[in-house]
DNA sequence: CAGGATCCTAAACGATACTG
DNA sequence: CAGTATCGTTTAGGATCCTG
């Protein structure tokens, strides 16, 4: 590992401590802050169905796979590596062959996909409110029997 | 009703009330539910924070691109049609020269942007307690002073 | 002022093949 | 089984210029 240079200005460790302890809250609206990231995370295409999937059980890596239709195994990786990265999962893998990998949220992560899940459910049962609003150009792409 | 044309063999009149009356409700696990694109409008990365701007006030096109730090022209004007589209902003152009265009909630809207409200105020002051998990590397590419 | 049109880059995404 | 690596495609997104 190479030695800090002294003619750096940014001050490395505390900046963790800094912005944890320093009862900083983040704030969308600015285009800078942190937590634009976490929001893209939680909110992006298959973070929110990942904290739906988990939220009432502990499930394995094709489990998840096979609950979230049409994701690929590469976007379920990833979206499971960045909801763990922010401390909203917990990854449990056991020592066996063939490997044996569980996904659950932390206390934390069911905290987001309380709010996410509220969210997702409005946006379910108020769908038929929605589609009437549709261009019906954009509509015929969906038959019917697909819909539910 | 009138009698469907037999060469046609798309339903395209009823579709939507089919949908709309049915009480179907949408299932954002399924691949090809129309609930997944509306998901997508709400949580797309200006979506979310343009129907928080617009929560508690009407705001013109211009005050929304000041108010959502980073977002250009075509994004906005892009992420208003998508949410005008699915009724839940109304865009009240007046005629005159210069244009003036405002742009509120319906209240359909309104519901939504409760919902992702909650959710983004969460990772707002839940910020401290997420960064903590980053990994350092990704940390130190914010500044302290940007993150507020 | 409010955007539409155009062009371009970067990122997201998916399919496949492969490995511990 | 649970991924990673690689590749090619598609989409999101930004910059710029233009117009009613």
């Amino acid at each position: 590992m190479e030695k800090p240079d002294p003619s750096e200005t940014a001050p490395r460790r505390p900046l963790s401590e800094i912005i944890a302890n320093g009862g900083m809250q983040g704030n969308l609206m600015a285009a800078a802050c942190p937590s634009r990231e976490v929001l893209n995370h939680v909110t992006s295409r298959w973070g929110v169905l990942v904290l739906m999937a988990l939220e009432t059980r502990t499930l394995r890596f094709s489990q998840l796979k096979r609950q979230i239709g049409g994701v690929s195994e590469r976007m379920l990786a990833q979206t499971l590596k960045h909801l763990e990265g922010d401390g909203f999962v917990r990854r449990q893998a056991f020592e066996v062959v063939p490997p044996h990998v569980e996904y659950s949220l932390t206390p934390l992560g069911l905290e987001v996909a309380e709010r996410v899940r509220s969210l997702a459910d409005w946006i379910e049962v108020s769908l038929p409110r929605i589609l009437p609003h549709w261009d019906p150009e954009a509509l015929v792409a969906y038959a019917p029997e697909t819909v539910a």
